[in-house]
DNA sequence: TTAGTTAGGGTCAATTTGACTTTAACTAAT
DNA sequence: ATTAGTTAAAGTCAAATTGACCCTAACTAA
C-alpha cells in the first residue's frame, strides 16, 4: 500500500480509505520582529507518494475513537500537546489526492500553546513553519491550510477564539497583538478597548501585571466558551 | 452486514463505513397559512437497525465519484432533482451512531426548487416532511437536521444563499417570504428593500410582474455566486 | 370615482464604527 | 527630584448602519 505502482483494477476495487489530519496552529514570536506569528507543525514524509515532502500530521482512524479523539491524538503523538482548541475543518474526498489510492481525509484544525522547550524539540521528520510562507506540500495539503487559515481568521473576526491562544490571564495588549498577528493588520487600541468592553465574556479582573516598563495593564479572564460544530454548536 | 446481532468482535475488525447523506431543503407552501416553509423528504428504512423509521437519504461512496458527486447523486435519486445548491455540512463519527457497525457519514446539505409533480410523488418509501416539527428519525439523524436547519439560517442572515430558492427573476416581496419563511421572523419591508437596494449582487431589471391585483412589483436578478467550502470558498 | 391593497421611497432617532485626542501611571535618564 | 519617554485607559466627534415608522405611487375591484 502507498506505492507508485498500485494499479486501475486496485483502485476500483479498494473501498476508499480513511484517515483523520489535523491543521495545528500556534502563535510564536518571529525571528525577525518579535511580534507573534502564525506557525505549525508538520511531519516529512518517509514513504511514496511524496516521499521527503513535508505533510499535515495525520493517520488513520482506529475503532474505538471518535473523529475528534484520533484528531486529538494524532497531535498528541506529533507535538506532545494537549490542544486549547479543536474543530472539524472538512472532509477532503476528491478522486486524485493521492495517485496510488483513493483516500477521504477528514481534516481538523486546533490551536495549542506551546512552551519554548516543544518548539525547541524539532526532530528530523517534525518541524515548525510560519503558516503564511509554505513551500508546497505533499497531496493537496496547501489548499488544507489555506482554508484552515480562512476559517481560523473568520472565527477570529467573529466568534471567541482569540482566547485560546492565551493563557487564563492577559492584557488587552496581548489580546490585541492575537487579533493582529492572525488577521495580519493593525488594530486602534482605543477602538480594540472599546469592543471587548462591551463583550460579556471578557471579565476584568482586580490584577494588574507587574514589572513592565511602563504603566502597569489591568489582566483580564475568558469566561465564555467558544461553541462550535454540531458537537458543540456555532459557527460553521 | 446492518443486523443488530454484530458483535464485539466484528466491530473491532472491521474498518470503520463510510456513508454519504444529504439533508435536502425545499420551500411549500403551508397547507394552513399558505405562506412558504421548509420541507424535507426522508426515505423509510427497510432493515434493521431502525426498521420502518424515517431517515436521511444517503448511500455509500462509490470508487468513481467525489463526495459532492455522491451527494448529489443520492440526491437525484431520491428526489429527481438536482440541486440549487449543495455544501458540505459535517461529518459525524461517533462511535455509537449505528447499533450493528461504526459508521462515518459525511453529509452535505442541499436546496432544491421542486415542482409540484415532484413534490407529490411520494411512495411508500419516500416523503416530504416539515423541517420544524419532525418525528424521532433514525440514528442521529434529528441532530444533524438541527444541525443542518442552524447552517442554512446562518447562511440566510449573512451569506447569498436566499437566491437558491427562487427562480431566475424573482420580486423583493417573495425574496423577502423566502428570508421570512427561513428565519421564521416577519421582516420590515422598507427596510428589507433598502438593504437588498445596496448589495451589488442583486441586479434590477427593467421587468415587473404583471396580473397580480396590485401594484405591479419590479423583478430582480441574482448575478453573484455564494461562495463556499475550500472547494468554492466562503464560509464554514 | 373611490376604497382597498401592495410597491416603493423617504425621515428620524438610536446604535455602532473609525479616527483621533487627552489624561493617567509608570520607568529611566538627567 | 524633576523631566522626558512610553504605554494604559478613557473620552470626543463625525460617518455609517439599523430599526421603527410614514407617505406617496400604482394598480384592481366595487
Amino acid at each position: 500500500m502507498f506505492t507508485t505502482s498500485a494499479n486501475v483494477s486496485e483502485r476500483r476495487l479498494a473501498p476508499p480509505s480513511l484517515a483523520i489530519s489535523t491543521v495545528i496552529f500556534a502563535l510564536r514570536p518571529s525571528e525577525s520582529s518579535g511580534r507573534p506569528t502564525l506557525w505549525l507543525p508538520l511531519v516529512r514524509r518517509i514513504r511514496e507518494p511524496y516521499k521527503d515532502m513535508w505533510a499535515l500530521p495525520g493517520g488513520p482512524l482506529t475503532h474505538d475513537e471518535s473523529l475528534q479523539d484520533a484528531a486529538s491524538r494524532n497531535l498528541l503523538e506529533t507535538t506532545g500537546l494537549a490542544p486549547e482548541y479543536l474543530e472539524q475543518l472538512y472532509a477532503f474526498g476528491g478522486l486524485h489526492r493521492s495517485p496510488s489510492q483513493r483516500v477521504v481525509s477528514i481534516v481538523y484544525w486546533a490551536l495549542v500553546q506551546p512552551t519554548e522547550a516543544v518548539l525547541a524539540a524539532e526532530s528530523e521528520n517534525v518541524s515548525w513553519f510560519r503558516a503564511d510562507k509554505l513551500e508546497k506540500l505533499a497531496f493537496d495539503h496547501n489548499e488544507i491550510v489555506d482554508y484552515a487559515l480562512w476559517r481560523l481568521r473568520n472565527k477570529m473576526a467573529y466568534g471567541s477564539i482569540a482566547y485560546h491562544f492565551l493563557g487564563e490571564y492577559f492584557t488587552l495588549a496581548q489580546l490585541r497583538e492575537v487579533y493582529e498577528a492572525v488577521l495580519d493588520r493593525p488594530l486602534d487600541p482605543a477602538n480594540f478597548r472599546r469592543q471587548l468592553k462591551s463583550a460579556p465574556e471578557i471579565e476584568e479582573t482586580g490584577e494588574f501585571l507587574q514589572g513592565g516598563k511602563h504603566r502597569p495593564p489591568r489582566l483580564y479572564r475568558f469566561t465564555g466558551t467558544p461553541g462550535l460544530g454540531p458537537d458543540n454548536r456555532s459557527t460553521p
